[in-house]
DNA sequence: CTCTGTGCAAAGCGTTTGCAAACGA
DNA sequence: TCGTTTGCAAACGCTTTGCACAGAG
């Protein structure tokens, strides 16, 4: 039994060695895109379908067990849920990272000149990382 | 001579009625939806194609004339380029609003602990808005 | 054993392309 | 007039669906 195994559980999800391989693959990457996970679940499984990979992406996104993130002029790439937290993107090499920054002033700021009560944020920052500089 | 007229052609494109359409939908809304701009286009123009709205959309994305604003979990809405500002939607009747937030302070600490020379930010910020609550 | 998941093939849907006619400058 | 844009229809590519078989619990 996999360390993924009583993950994948406890979000109902059973743990086939597909999903398996594709938790592992969230979490050594990080974060992935769909064409990537295909490629990268092709190695181990040589006839797994696209569909499989599309269907348990989405049944992970209902179980909140992944997330979607959306980057401008980018595909999306998915990863496994966390504490929340910022990306930042190299505009040269691709690379993906996540960062912990601390928004609560920006928050406090817009709650208060929007009137909105804030739930959420999403913070992509993109620029150019130390080994592309 | 319209007042969007000057500034397609400021953008090299030339001022069709169709693009001019386009322009006051954007300006009208301050963020459209593909699908939602057909409905108002439509409406003006009972036989355009929804291929003119991609053709247009896409030529204005790349003159850097408008935008495509990435919302999770939503559609992709567009707006007119303007300078940087941050997004805010409401969870609830689906609003969007421009903010304008003071990242510097956030930027300089991602920029310090990421080592990246950050060129570019994006955030959206969710939750309930004030006729919502 | 039962119910869910997988793989395949087909369908679906949003987006793009090619082309002839219409139009802007 | 000349080059660009439009609208239509077809093509495309990504994603979803239906179904029979395989596999998890």
């Amino acid at each position: 039994m996999n360390n993924y195994t009583e993950i994948l559980r406890q979000h109902n999800l059973k743990a086939t060695p597909q999903r398996l391989e594709i938790t592992n693959a969230l979490y050594t990457s990080g974060h992935i895109s769909i064409e990537n996970l295909y490629d990268v679940m092709l190695k181990k499984f040589n006839s797994i379908s696209l569909a499989t990979i599309y269907k348990n992406i989405n049944l992970m996104l209902e179980a909140s067990f992944i997330q979607e993130v959306k980057i401008p002029n980018e595909k999306s790439v998915y990863e496994l849920t966390k504490e929340t937290h910022s990306h930042i993107i190299c505009d040269s090499c691709g690379e993906i990272r996540d960062i912990e920054l601390n928004l609560d002033s920006v928050i406090s700021n817009a709650a208060q000149s929007s009137n909105y009560n804030i739930k959420k944020s999403a913070l992509i920052l993109s620029g150019t990382c130390k080994n592309c500089q």
